[in-house]
DNA sequence: TTTGTGTGTAAGCCATGGCTAACGGTTAGC
DNA sequence: GCTAACCGTTAGCCATGGCTTACACACAAA
């Protein structure tokens, strides 16, 4: 399971409000640098800061077009996040259904070693 | 799309360490607060403030047994961000393809207003 | 009621990290 | 060559938030 890795830092590169403004806006339609910060409310060099992070996580890719570097979505990232969080699915709902079925379980022993 | 909030709620929880601790270790089995403190790092009152963001979240689900409050995963929360991930998903597949099939294609304009 | 267990909460300290300003580097065009 | 456009990086400031300590509340057993 190598993706975790890739998994844990999109969590934590997406656990900022400005990166997911930055992703979300990359989802759009791919951007330069510029335009990118034209509609944040954030400087030029925080973005490019925020999409350091963001490539490092595998959420985005980049392309150089002449002097402008084009920003898209990278589903690499983006792939490994939902593989994480499929682990938790099925897991959370039989942890729900046995709430549901049977109330009155006896709770976890306190120490079973 | 009522769900978005709940999952960049869900995002923004899962985006610190300690509480992805806790959400994978709350994943093995249901924990009361005391017996999830003693595999972390951590005090148990911290335990029991990241425990407060993910319930607020809808990552997890608590219910009291007597003296004591056992948490468990809350498939809300998870089902929200799994659904706000599909939403990049398909698209992200797309920007890739575009820039696969069509290396050559000129970059978007600088300003289309 | 008294005692002990289990938990949530408030106050405060302090490190993490997001932000801006300034600089340096690269490319295109003249 | 020179100039302009576009971007990444650094240094440093400062607010956010995670942590501990101490306190307050709820429940069970005696």
């Amino acid at each position: 399971m190598a993706y975790t890795q890739t998994a844990l830092a999109a969590l934590a590169a997406l656990g900022d409000p400005t990166r997911r403004a930055i992703f979300e806006r990359l989802a759009a339609r791919p951007l330069a640098v510029g335009q990118l910060s034209e509609g944040l409310p954030v400087t030029r060099s925080a973005v490019s800061q925020h999409l350091k992070i963001l490539k490092q996580a595998g959420l985005v890719a980049d392309v150089s077009e002449g002097t402008r570097r084009i920003y898209r979505l990278d589903p690499r990232g983006i792939g490994a996040m939902r593989a994480w969080l499929d682990g938790f699915w099925t897991q959370a709902l039989d942890d729900f259904a046995a709430f549901v079925d049977q109330p009155h379980e006896p709770p976890p022993q306190k120490d079973p070693a």
